[in-house]
RNA sequence: GCUGGAAUCGUGUAGUGGCAAUCACAUCAGACUGUAAAUCUGACGCCUUUCGGCUUCGCAGGUUCGAGUCCUGCUUCCAGCA
């Protein structure tokens, strides 16, 4: 699509990366930076539509791998497209199954902590459902076991077909365990390779397919926590017509801002950056502060259906005995649905009692906090206030 | 009243000579960062940070190197027969 007005630049942090802006698309406009949550079956689990829009989400991610599994991206595609089939009117990013090359293929996790023990080696119980050649990735069905090959090509039909206004290329997301050859490798010989084939592909198919409204792609940065890895994979992607850029791969958390920075300097300026799988709040400035514009991640609604929900004074597990007689609201200071309704004895007894009611509440609860954070942290950009409200939250947030 | 059966962690249970003793639920706590997640991990007799120590399987005796397990009596409960 053409990226003339695609997105405008609104306000920078004086001396840094990160801005204010507006990405548009078919269905709608993104002011920047935003949290986008994830409802990867098209579906934000436990949520209908309306409520999820009341948390203030602006767009929803969906996941290619799911939805070609089931129901089939062909099934979307005769729907009418993912918006109809879900009924989400806003824009929807979808991911490209990148993901799954790690999660069904070595189990590890996206953010290491390097500050407590040293993260275990030891492959877990999980039986390994990815295998990676250059060629794309076979893997097995966590539903039935069938097996499938992604390739680039593939994973573009079956993001058109599933008619995401945003895109992501097709990537292979490796470990902090993988050496610095492998990570080299990886990026040389697929994610490199694989975006290109990416790009074509998806641009084939934004005009054979223009009877629906055009899509974006983005293309996937990689080089886990290597300085010269991300800049070579940033500055490379940058060179290519992608209409924004996904800041992928798996990160050492403590230093996420300075590898986002490494990724900025090198990407053009004028193209919206999405930073794929991070929400917890420091991790949410250190992001914006140096460059990233939006965020996607399961786990607001994650944690929340185990139990732990957001307060500016840090995460409380809701089942903590001491709610158990604790009639007042969750949050005083929050303005949800569910702080503005129900008691933390009442949140608790949902919780102790199974009851399904205790998903929503705390997804709502979660979802709109990190929505709420990032717009206001756009605002305090904005604002030219974006260095002490992140002081303030920072301390309330993790000084307990 | 007779006959048979049963009593083990908050609850339901496993255990028929070597056990602080199975499993589930409940309880308590923790984790979760492009969702194989309404999931997973840990604790759960008492004391101890660990090592370890102590006391336990209805009650009281007995057999045995050793008893939740075998024997005797008692108590309570269940079923059938009166």
């Amino acid at each position: 699509m053409s990226s003339a007005n695609y997105f405008s630049i609104k306000t920078r942090i004086p001396g840094r990366h990160g801005r204010t802006g507006v990405i548009k698309t078919p269905h709608g406009e993104i002011a920047t930076p935003a949290f986008i949550p994830v409802g990867t079956q098209a579906s934000l689990k436990s949520l209908t539509p309306e409520q999820l829009k009341a948390t203030g989400a602006q767009a929803v991610l969906v996941n290619a791998y799911h939805l070609y599994l089931r129901p089939s991206a062909p099934l979307i595609d005769e729907a009418g497209g993912v918006h109809k089939f879900m009924n989400w009117s806003g824009p929807i990013f979808s991911d490209s199954g990148g993901f799954q090359v790690m999660s069904l293929g070595v189990g590890f996790k996206k953010v290491i902590d390097m500050s407590g023990e040293l993260p275990d080696k030891k492959l877990g119980k999980k039986d390994k459902l990815a295998w990676i050649t250059d060629e794309g990735v076979t893997f097995k069905s966590h539903l039935d076991g069938s097996m499938h090959l992604f390739t680039p090509e593939k994973s573009m039909q079956i993001q058109h077909e599933i008619g995401a206004d945003i895109t992501f290329a097709f990537d292979e997301l490796t470990t902090l365990h993988h050496s610095y050859n492998y990570q080299l490798e990886s990026l040389n010989r697929r994610t490199h390779p694989w975006a290109e084939r990416s790009l074509l592909e998806h641009k084939r198919l934004n005009s054979e397919r223009s009877h629906r409204p055009p899509q974006a792609l983005f293309g996937v940065v990689q080089g886990a926590n290597h300085e010269d890895l991300r800049r070579k994979s940033a500055k490379f992607l940058g060179s290519l017509d992608f209409d924004g850029y996904g800041l992928g791969g798996a990160l050492e958390k403590s230093k996420i801002g300075e590898i986002v920075s490494w990724m900025a300097d090198e990407l053009p300026e004028d193209k919206p950056r999405h930073m794929l799988g991070i929400s917890e709040p420091d991790d949410i400035f250190a992001c914006i502060e140096n460059g990233a514009d939006t965020f996607d991640c399961v786990s607001p609604a994650r944690v929340g259906r185990n139990g732990a929900l957001y307060t500016r004074h840090g995460r409380v597990n809701i089942t903590n005995q001491r709610f158990q007689r604790d009639f007042s609201p969750f949050d005083e200071d929050c303005s949800c649905y569910t702080c503005q309704n129900f008691s933390r004895a009442y949140l608790r007894h949902l919780f102790k009692a199974n009851e399904l009611l205790s998903n929503t509440l705390a997804t709502i609860h979660n979802e709109q906090f990190i929505v709420e954070l990032v717009d206001n942290i756009r605002d305090s950009i904005d604002n030219g206030t974006y260095e002490v409200f992140k002081q303030n939250f920072l301390s309330d947030y993790y000084n307990k």
